[in-house]
DNA sequence: CCGGTGATGCCCT
DNA sequence: GGGCATCACCGGT
């Protein structure tokens, strides 16, 4: 089923937690690539990590629409990392998926990371951009469309399966427990 | 297995 | 001009 407005309309924390176990479907050039999403973090404007902290820009401007649509940004120089859109329009949110767990197309999957063992396809938030083909041509990018990039439903998860932690690779609001992931899943990055 | 480090370009101050 | 929601590779163990 694929995931409604309604879905992202609610609160980051909610979302990212609820996104554990969706599947990411990407439509490229004729096939179906297909990653579980076993890894989130929620980032929102009053969060010190947060690019819309201080108020909106070029690149964030995403954020502060509606939700359910992608915030594709550029980092590193050489990354690019994917987001869902979270909460009220105005109000900036975001939820960063950080691993998937591969399921459809691995072998194309494969051979757009330049043939990473499996364990390496999707474990990080720039791995997967890179596996799915996603750069900032799906840069608010509707998600409910059902086309070329969205979300469907998953199984649900039981609370005892959830790991609520820290996020990673910030130091501003480095303490906030705001990442979430599958436990024993061995698609999860690394820290 | 592990920690350290270079790559590389854009955004925002 | 500094810093970045990262990754892959390298060398020592």
């Amino acid at each position: 089923m694929l995931l409604p407005r309604q879905f992202y309309a609610r609160d980051v924390l909610i979302v990212a937690k609820d996104l554990l176990n969706c599947y990411l479907v990407r439509e490229y050039n004729g096939h179906l690539l297909i990653g579980k999403i076993v890894e989130t973090e929620a980032y929102h404007q009053n969060d010190p990590a947060c690019h819309a902290y201080r108020g909106k820009t070029k690149r964030n401007e995403v954020m502060f629409g509606p939700p359910g649509h992608a915030y594709v940004y550029f980092t590193y120089g050489m990354h690019y990392c994917f987001n869902v859109v979270t909460g009220a329009i105005g109000r900036a949110e975001a939820v960063l998926i950080r691993a998937l767990e591969p399921v459809k197309g691995i072998d194309i999957i494969k051979t757009l990371r330049g043939g990473k063992s499996e364990r390496e396809l999707l474990s990080g938030p720039a791995k997967l951009t890179q596996g799915l083909a996603i750069d900032l041509k799906l840069n608010g990018h509707d998600l409910t469309g059902g086309k070329i990039l969205y979300i469907t439903k998953g199984e649900p998860v039981a609370e005892e399966d959830i790991v609520v932690t820290t996020r990673i690779g910030i130091n501003a609001g480095k303490d906030l427990p705001y990442r979430f992931y599958l436990k024993n899943n061995k698609y999860v990055s690394k820290k």
